[in-house]
This record gives C-alpha cells, structure tokens and sequence, in this order.
DNA sequence: TTCAATTCGGAGACCGTTCCACGTTTCTCG
DNA sequence: CGAGAAACGTGGAACGGTCTCCGAATTGAA
C-alpha cells in the first residue's frame, strides 16, 4: 500500500551476474565490450542481460565512467535554425550508443550559465552550444571541464572546437544578389545581440561586417543603412517601420534572421507595401517557415544538418582524446524564391544626378 | 601532459565538510535542508560551500535519492506547439531546481521507446510525454516506475496523469465558425497516426470524431468527408490536391493541424485558388507561424502554455507522493485571421433544389 | 620439461551522494 | 531535580556501476 513500493526494483548489474553464474566484473566488462572476455562468456552475459531484460543505470556508470549522454544547449527551440542543427546532431549520433538531451535555456545570460552548468552537474559526456549568450569565460570554464563544441560563434579557442557559417560571405551574397537586381538602397536589420560578454565574432556582427564590405565592394558603402532591434518577429516589425517609414526607403531589405522577416512583412503590411512590388526582402537561414507557400522568402540557407553533424563529430572525437582544437566553416548559398525582384521605378527623379 | 589531466577535480561534498570543519551528513543535510540542522551549522556549511564554489553531483545524487531533473519526450522539435508546451513547463519550473532535459526522437517507435529508456535510465525524477507515438503498454510501464505525465491523448490510466485540449470541442468550434460564415462542404484533414498500438484517444482521433459530431448537428453529416495524410507540410499538400481538385469541391477546408493547413495554401497556390475567395482554411493549435504576417490563418488555439505548466505541476506532485491519477482538461477557442470568410457563389446552380 | 608470456575471470576499492541508526546535548514539564 | 522528548550532529552502509590489480589457466618457446 505504501505509495512507491509498487515501483519494482531496477534489474542491476549483480542480478545478470547472478543470473549467469559469473561476476559484475565480467558482465561490465561485456558491456563496455572490454578486453579479456572470452566469447563464450560474452554469450552467456548477453544471453542473461536478455533475459532478464537488464539496462544499465546511466547515472551510475557517470559515476566512475560515461554516462553515453550528449547535451545541448539553445537559448529557444522556436528556433527552426536549430531544429536542422538538430537533425543533423542526431543523425550523427543515432547508431552510437549515445543519447542527445537538449536543454532550453531562453535568452538570460544567468538561466543559460544554471544551464550550462546543469549540464555538466548531470555529468554529460560532451558539450554543443548553440550560439551561446553567456559570458566567454563561463564558456571556456565549462569547456576545460567537458569537452565541448561551440556552435555559430566566430571566436575560436584552444579549450573547445568551433563550427560557424561563413557568415561574412553570406551577406556578401545577398548583397550581390540584390545589387545585380538593380538595387542600391540596401538596409540591414541586425541586433545588438545581448550575447554575454567577451564574444567579439557572434554571427550577428560577422553579417553585419560583410554586409558593410560587400556594400564598399560595390561602391554603395554611403548607402550603407542598419537598424538595430531584437532578432524576433517583434523587433523585425520594428526595425521595418523605422527603415520604410523613413525618408529615402530602400529598395530592399536583408533580414538578418528569417523571423525578423516575417516583422518586415507584417510592417510592410501595415504600410501599404507590397513585396517584391515595392522593395524586396531577404531573410537569413532559410528555416523551414521561408519554404512555405504563403511565405516564399528569398534565404540564405547555412546548412544547418551539416553544421550539427560535424559538430556531432568533433565532439565525439574530443571525447575520444582529441586536444588540439579544430574549426570548421560551412558555406551558405542563396535560396531564391518570390520576395526579391528588380527595385520600382524611381518615383519622382531628384533634381540633378 | 595527460589529455585529461588539466581537467580539474570536481570539489565534492566531502571537501566542503573538511573545509567546514564538520561532517559529510552535515552538509547534505544543509543541501537538502533536511530536518535537524542548527542555523549556525547551516551557516557554516552554506559559507563553505560558497567558497569552495560548490556544486552538488546530479549523478551521484541520483543513486539514492533524486536528480531535479524533470525528461521531457517529443517527437520533433519543429512542431510550434511544443514550443508553447515547453514555455509552460519552463515557466513553472524556473524557480524550483528543477531542471528539464528535452529528448526529440523522432516519429519512429522504435526510436521513442529507445529514449524513453534512455530517459530512465537517466533516473528523471519525473517524465513528460508529449503525444507518445510508442505503444501504450510501454507507456504505462515506464509510467509504473517513473512519475509521468501525457500530453495530447485523451486515454487515462491509473499510471499517470493527463493533460488534454478538447478537440472534440475544439472542431466543434471550427464546423460552428464555418457554417456561420455559409459553408456546407467542409472537408477535414486528418491522419492515421501510426501512433504506435493501443492508443484510442489519440487527438487526430478525438478531432476526427468531434467534427463528425458537429457536421451532423448541423445536419451536414452527409457531406463529411476527410482526407487521411500525414500532419505536415507534404501531407497538407496531398489532402489539399486530393480534395480541391475533387468535382464536388468543399468550400472550406479544416486542416487538423497548421502544419497541414500550409501545405493546402501550397496546394491552392497551384490550382489556382485564392483563400479565402475560393475556399477558407482553418488551421489547429493556433502555432506561431498561423500569426505571420503573410499567413494570417484562422485556427484553434489551444493554450499550449496552459498545458505544459499544469503538467509540470501535477508532475511535481506525483514526485512529491501523489498516486491517484488526475486528468485536466483544457478548453480551445477559436482565432480568426484572414483565411475564412463566406464561401463562393455557387458556379452553376445545379438543376433542381 | 620448464619457464615466461598471454588470456581470461574475479575481488574489491572507488565514484559522490543519501539516509538510517545512533549518541550526545538541550528543552520541557511534572 | 529528574526523566523523557526533542533537537542536533556523526559514522558508515548503501546505491550500481567502472576499473585496477591479481592470480589461475592456458599457450608458446627453448
């Protein structure tokens, strides 16, 4: 009757021992497939470990060894980006033995460090960070203690591998893009990005930093024009007003984030503006809202699989041995789809020029 | 030299009782505030432990007592609606410490049941499962041992408790809307869930059954008809050919889920068809995506965040020593966008009527 | 045949906590 | 004032694995 006597006792390693006649020692040693185990043995162990449908206790082989968990940790799984990060981490690790745990911390610096050090606390095995938005130090700390893998920023370290997106590129081709469509005022929305302390390479500052030379490049650098709001369909929205509803509204609009489009659009709405009639619009990541029908946005897409396998990868090899630390740049590519398209007709010619 | 050997010792709880000057009871008890400690021992301990930048061992502890670690179980990350569930949690749990680790493992059920072990294995104090596609006789057993709540189906069970929208209710709500608007031929999307075996009262399932309810009370039951695809973009797509391009084509169409309602828009989007001139289209679960801007889709909301902060409390009771098992219902409403409005006039009046 | 090398299996310490049992003080109250 | 109860602190046995020896048995070489 007592309330939790019902809960059956877990089948442990000294039951299959019992079970099949011989020691833990040997039956651990099957399960880690040690050395020194005659296949004979290995036969009856596995035989009893079936039969009695035994599972090891994860926390209790972190306490001497692994616990075969990998986590991860994001400030929103709202964030589609993140999900193909995800996909790919999994794929990686699917046939492994290891398990992937995600934690979602939100976007405060304090909640992520109780996450991160969470993490470690549960004893995972490795690390990936996702754009991490607290402090560097927290970080490296973190990574001397847990092999590690940081996603997105640029900064790279001796404590923890790297995996970004040549981000700099990125906004390079989507201002090409847009320029040999015939625009010249192209805006940027960026974001001060709240990113902790000691990032000098977010992804967001990269972007920001191409966007300016690829504006120089083509000899626009004066027309060159950022607003600076959150990278949510909120600050998206606010950002659109503040660059359509001004004097000289550009012709086009790169988002610096797929969500910060769809404020664009909801601003562009607002005011009467139709895309790609009136400006154009490019988001950044292509995340799987940018594909749908009623949305068709022209994207930048960062190989988001691509990036979580090899982040799953080098992990793994970290927590093999590995110590010199790696960086791996992925390219991105443009998506063109309905939301740019050559600039309108100037409205009413300026005098002179 | 050692790869690992820089990888400082953790400080245990044996460190901070020498350094405390008193024993490792002590301590643990201070952890726990457990009964029986003075407040200048507490004070002690709490100074020490302060010092020495201590963090207690979720692993360890988890071998006698609990980890403060809630598992939340999913199928895929993508789905916007876990994301409101999630805040819910998150939001309920923030300020205990209480952690919460999210698996994603896909729709396999295979691949379910694998990290719903993994979960336990884990030793999660507690386990939420978001619309489980793995057999119902596995749920109930990993129920048996580890306090769990379900989200989603409507069957209950002894084992755990039940966080459910009213889809009946819910597709009432939206037949009620359509017929209000004029509609008649109102189609619905939905899906076989190959959601593992013993499951009745799936949501699909309870929608399915609530829309049938309600054509028949407006005395419509004749002209019910439902398109079984999968619950996502390329399903919506399919049911949206199969039934816009169908001769007796429905004036509306009720897509069980927003995924679905946007591979419609894409199937409308090559036939043709303007929403909501030609057809309207509800979506369900009301998902970040149904209120962008160039979305605007009608659809149910169901108060994602309401589910996912009552589960995680009745979770937190079930740990606490709760047995008898509770089922909380909450109530969906309908949000109208721009996707519905009347249907069309009818073509050619048909002889007769 | 002898002795070293190799292979296999087991004993038992250890990981960092919790928690039970128990001893010592300090209250409470007749 | 004394006895019983409550409060407080400690020692040490778990928990379920891993992993380092160690010894016995087998094999190989001389």
């Amino acid at each position: 009757m007592a309330p939790t006597s019902d809960r059956r006792r877990r089948v442990t390693i000294t039951d299959v021992a019992r079970h099949a006649g011989v020691s833990k020692s040997a039956v651990s040693k099957v399960l880690r497939n040690a050395y020194g185990v005659s296949p004979a043995m290995r036969e009856r162990v596995s035989a009893a470990m079936a039969e009695l449908d035994y599972r090891p206790h994860a926390a209790a082989r972190g306490m001497r060894g692994r616990t075969y968990t990998i986590g991860v940790l994001l400030d929103n799984i709202r964030n589609a980006f993140f999900a193909d990060i995800l996909d790919g981490v999994n794929t990686e690790l699917r046939d492994g033995d290891y398990q992937v745990l995600i934690g979602a911390a939100g976007f405060a610096e304090e909640d992520q460090t109780k996450l991160a050090r969470a993490l470690v606390d549960r004893q995972m095995d490795g690390l990936i960070l996702i754009g991490p938005g607290f402090p560097r130090a927290e970080v490296l700390r973190t990574a001397a203690t847990v092999p590690t893998v940081v996603i997105g920023h640029h900064d790279v370290a001796e404590e923890h591998d790297s995996v970004v997106d040549a981000d700099a590129l990125g906004a390079g081709l989507v201002v090409d893009h847009l320029v040999g469509l015939g625009h010249r005022r192209i805006a940027l929305t960026s974001t001060a990005g709240n990113r902790g302390s000691g990032w000098t390479g977010t992804p967001e500052r990269v972007q920001r930093r191409g966007y300016h030379e690829a504006m120089r490049r083509h000899g626009l650098g004066d027309l060159a024009r950022v607003a600076m709001t959150a990278f949510s369909e909120e600050g998206g929205y606010r950002a659109g007003m503040e660059l359509l509803a001004s004097a000289e509204r550009p012709t086009a609009v790169f988002a610096g984030a797929d969500v910060a489009a769809m404020g664009v659009f909801r601003a562009a709405r607002e005011l009467g503006l139709r895309i790609p009639e009136d400006f154009s619009l490019v988001g950044y990541n292509n995340t799987a809202v940018a594909a749908l029908a009623p949305v068709r946005l022209t994207s930048v897409d960062q190989a988001g699989g691509l990036m979580g396998a090899t982040a799953a990868r080098l992990l793994l090899e970290r927590v093999e041995g590995r110590t010199r630390s790696v960086l791996m740049t992925v390219s991105p590519t443009l998506v063109h789809r309905d939301t740019t398209g050559p600039p309108p007709p100037e409205p009413a010619g300026p005098p002179g020029g």
